[in-house]
DNA sequence: TAGATTGTTAATCGATTAACAATC
DNA sequence: TAGATTGTTAATCGATTAACAATC
């Protein structure tokens, strides 16, 4: 069942989610019941061919002449991506931004049915915030991260802390037997092999874009 | 003494921002005042041939058997990625997300000398916010949109309005004469050639996180 | 059946790495 | 000078696109 021998390429996987989103999409608006490689590629924003190719590598989905049918895919992609059941994130740094991004996905989780990813511990390192509970999740001491983590299955974090802090807490989590984490300090870390890390570097984004506004 | 006859891929611009921290840092602190290929590399998690190729497309900055003075390169680089003066931001969508994203810019703008990037005007749909003051910057009404952007010379915008918002709010940037967009909403957003866009896609990257989770 | 679209292979394109002459 | 490191070319690697037989 799991066609993973060929270890499949990040820029393979990355795409996955785009195609799950139109998917959900499409059967949220009960649009249609099929949809080709072509029309599915347009709204991601990907070639058909690429499509096909990225779709083929974890099974066959489609029917010649016909396409993929729309709510099959998306349970597919659905185990694919490991998104059936629910996943418990914490995050860590409870300042303005962890605050909002905690209401932001909290409120996220609460009106999509399909969004199987829920923050279920906050972590700060002032006593202060300590019991405090944002959007209905608590704020815990670092210090009992490892038991909270143990005790409520989470298995992902996103960092809200400040650059300098940002390091010693991706070591914490990865102690705390995390294996997947979202960055949003504006500085580089590291993690073990096994232990995935996703940025969210806006400083660096913009710093780029401003690349482009020159000239021409 | 504009290099950019052979079109540099994004792939390079990417990498710059990386490069100009590093250097950044290290000017800081004083450490040293040259820095290989190799270590700029190690410290920015880039192959030292990759730092060399990357560099050369925009000119020949360093010497050889010495490496790169940092000071100097630091410099070429902020005008290479056209960060001498300051840009001035908009932000759209004043929520919690909108707001928590403003107190993080503008406070890495006023400690981070560095930083050139300066949110100078929030614009919202409600009018319950309009006039409102986040962090000395003021909340416009979207429909003077077009008059505040010219008046403040603002030439990038941050998206934080609800996804089905997001395509609306990114034309009327367009319109406006913006030209470089970071979308925060959970959404594909399509922009005119010309016009360079950023994501910040949250929900995608977490989802992508969540097929590292299984097996192994 | 005729038309459409998949899954897959081969061709192309682009990005990274290795190697090395030039030279500080 | 001897050792080190650049800038650049050639080789490799990987990802995307084109093409098409299979087949619904």
């Amino acid at each position: 069942m799991d066609m993973r021998w060929k270890k499949i390429s990040d820029a393979v996987v990355r795409r996955l989610p785009l195609y799950l989103r139109v998917l959900d999409d499409l059967a949220r608006n009960k649009d249609a019941k099929l949809i080709s490689s072509h029309e599915l590629g347009d709204r991601a924003g990907v070639g058909p061919a690429l499509v096909r190719k990225d779709l083929a590598w974890f099974g066959e989905f489609g029917k010649q002449g016909v396409g993929y049918e729309i709510e099959y895919l998306r349970l597919e992609l659905r185990k694919i991506l490991n998104l059936e059941g629910v996943i418990n994130v914490a995050l860590v740094g409870v300042g303005s931004l962890g605050a909002a991004l905690t209401r932001f996905h909290i409120r996220k989780f609460d009106e999509d049915d399909s969004f199987n990813l829920k923050i279920c511990a906050l972590f700060d390192e002032d006593p202060e915030k300590h019991g405090q509970v944002h959007d209905g999740v608590t704020v815990h001491s670092s210090a009992d991260m490892a038991e909270v983590v143990r005790a409520q299955n989470i298995e992902m974090a996103i960092i809200t802390v400040p650059a300098g802090d940002a390091q010693d807490v991706a070591q914490r989590l990865v102690d705390a037997g995390i294996r997947a984490i979202l960055n949003f300090a504006p500085t580089k870390i590291t993690v073990p092999d096994g232990v995935q890390l996703a940025t969210a570097d806006l400083s660096l984004e913009l710093q780029r874009l401003a690349y482009y506004l020159q000239d021409e």
